[in-house]
DNA sequence: CCTTGTGAAGATATTCACAGCA
DNA sequence: TGCTGTGAATATCTTCACAAGG
C-alpha cells in the first residue's frame, strides 16, 4: 500500500503516545462512518456495530480506539459525539490544513472538484500549474497561479500539504521545490517513487499498482478454482 | 492501507505458491523501476541498486523477488528482461485486462485520460454513466455509454474488474450491480465502505483518508519537535 | 447482564547476517 | 570475490478470550 516515510515513534508528550501506524490508518474510516452516525441521530454505538459498518472485526476496533484513551462504557457502547471530537483531535483534523494542488490537469481538476477535500480541515490555498494555457483558468473556485508563485504561495497560507498531480516526468522537480520551500507533508499522485529528505512524509495514490494487484488476485482466482468457503471478506 | 478480501491462500498448483500480501503489494512498483532500467538498456541490475531506485531496502526486496523464484544470479544480480517477464506473469500482466468504468465525473475522465491505465494489460472496454447529459459525450476516445447498458458491456468485452468513480450515494448500488453481472474486482474511489459478497475482491483509494494519515504525522512533527535523527525516509 | 479494554497467543512482515554459489 | 537466497531473530499486527466494570 502506501509509502510512509516518518518513522512515527515521536512519542509525545502528552496523553497518547506512540499509535501504531495500521491504527493510524483506519481512523479516518472510523471518522467517517461516526459521521454517518451522528447524522442519523444515533447517541451511542457499540464496538460490534462501528466495526461493521467500518468494515473490521470488533477486537480491532476496539484494540485501535484503545490506544487513544478509554472512551467507552462498558456495557453501553461508544458516544458517538464524543468519539468524533477524539478521533478528530488525535488526526489532527480541529486545526485548519491549507494545501496547495500543483498539476491542474484532469486529475488536478478532479482533486480540486472533490467535495471530500474541503471538508473536515483540508482547505485549498491555491491550485498551481505550470501551462500558460491553464494559468488563469477556473478551477473549483480558485484561479489557477503559475507555479512560479510557489513559494508566495506556500508562505503566504502556511501549506504544510502538498499534492503532487503533475506528470511523472516533472514529479521530482515539483517535490524538490516544495520541500525547498517548506512543505513536509506530500501527497503524490504520480507514478515515480519521489526521494525527499529525511523529516518530509509522501504517501502515494497509485491507480495503476491498484489494478495490478487487482489483477493479480482476479488471475489467481481464475487459475486455481477455490473452493466454496476458503475466502474471507470485510463483512 | 487497503482492504483485501480474497484470502489469498489459494495455493496455486505449479511453481509459486503462497506470495505474501505485502509482497504483492510491492512488485508493481518494482516492475515499473524495472521497465525504467530497461529503457535505459542495462541488462542487469543488483538488489541493492533496484531496491534503492523502489525506496525499500535491498533485503526485503531479495525475500520479495524469493517468493517468486530463483532468478537472480549470485555475484552478479538480475537480468532486467527476464524479471519484468517474471513479475508480470507473476501479476497477471501478460493477458489483457478490460476494465469498465462507471462515472463520468471530473474523476472518471482523469482516470480514463491516465496514460498508465491503457499501457501493460489495461484496456477501457466502456466509460458508464447514468447523466443523461454527459452520455455520448466523448471521453478519453470513448463515447460515454448509459449505465443501463453494464451487463451487455461486461459480458460483451468480458470484463473482469469495475472501477467506481460515482458519488458515494450511488457506489454501493453500482457494486452491487457490477457484482451481479459477474465483476469480481472492484477499484472503488467513492468515499463509502462498499459491502460485497465473499469472493470479490475490492480495492480502495481515498484521498481524504490519505490527507488524515498525512495531517496526523504533520501535526506530531509540530507538536514534538522530533530529534533530528530519530527518523527513517524512504530513501 | 452487556460491552469495553487488554493480556496473551498467533499470524505476518521486516531485518539481520551469513552460507552458498557463480 | 560479490551478490543472491534464506534461516533465524525481531518487530508489528491481528485475533482470541476473558477479567473488569458500568
Amino acid at each position: 500500500m502506501s509509502r510512509r516515510a516518518v518513522s512515527a515513534n515521536g512519542r509525545s508528550g502528552h496523553g497518547s503516545q506512540g499509535i501504531p501506524e495500521a491504527t493510524i490508518a483506519r481512523l479516518p474510516v472510523y471518522l467517517r462512518v461516526l459521521y454517518a452516525f451522528a447524522e442519523q441521530d444515533i447517541p451511542t454505538v457499540s464496538s460490534e456495530e462501528l466495526a461493521a459498518a467500518a468494515g473490521v472485526n470488533s477486537a480491532k476496533l476496539r484494540k485501535d480506539l484503545s490506544h487513544l484513551g478509554s472512551y467507552g462504557t462498558r456495557g453501553v457502547g461508544y458516544d458517538v459525539e464524543y468519539l468524533v471530537y477524539q478521533v478528530s483531535r488525535e488526526l489532527g483534523l480541529t486545526q485548519d490544513w491549507p494545501v496547495v494542488i500543483v498539476g491542474a490537469g484532469n486529475l488536478g481538476r478532479a482533486l480540486a472538484n472533490y467535495g471530500g477535500f474541503a471538508s473536515r480541515g483540508f482547505r485549498i490555498a491555491a491550485v498551481l500549474d505550470s501551462d500558460p494555457e491553464v494559468v488563469g483558468t477556473q478551477i473549483a473556485g480558485h484561479g489557477v497561479l503559475d507555479v512560479e508563485q510557489m513559494e508566495q504561495v506556500v508562505a503566504r497560507h502556511r501549506v504544510s500539504i502538498g499534492v503532487i498531480a503533475t506528470p511523472a516526468g516533472t514529479a521530482q522537480a515539483v517535490c524538490d521545490r516544495l520541500v525547498a520551500t517548506g512543505v513536509t507533508s506530500i501527497l503524490n499522485f504520480a507514478p515515480v517513487v519521489l526521494n525527499v529528505p529525511s523529516g518530509v512524509d509522501v504517501r502515494k495514490v497509485d491507480l495503476s499498482i491498484e489494478l495490478q494487484i487487482l489483477a493479480f488476485h482476479a488471475q489467481r482466482r481464475s487459475v486455481v478454482r477455490v473452493p466454496q468457503d476458503a475466502q474471507a471478506v470485510g463483512r
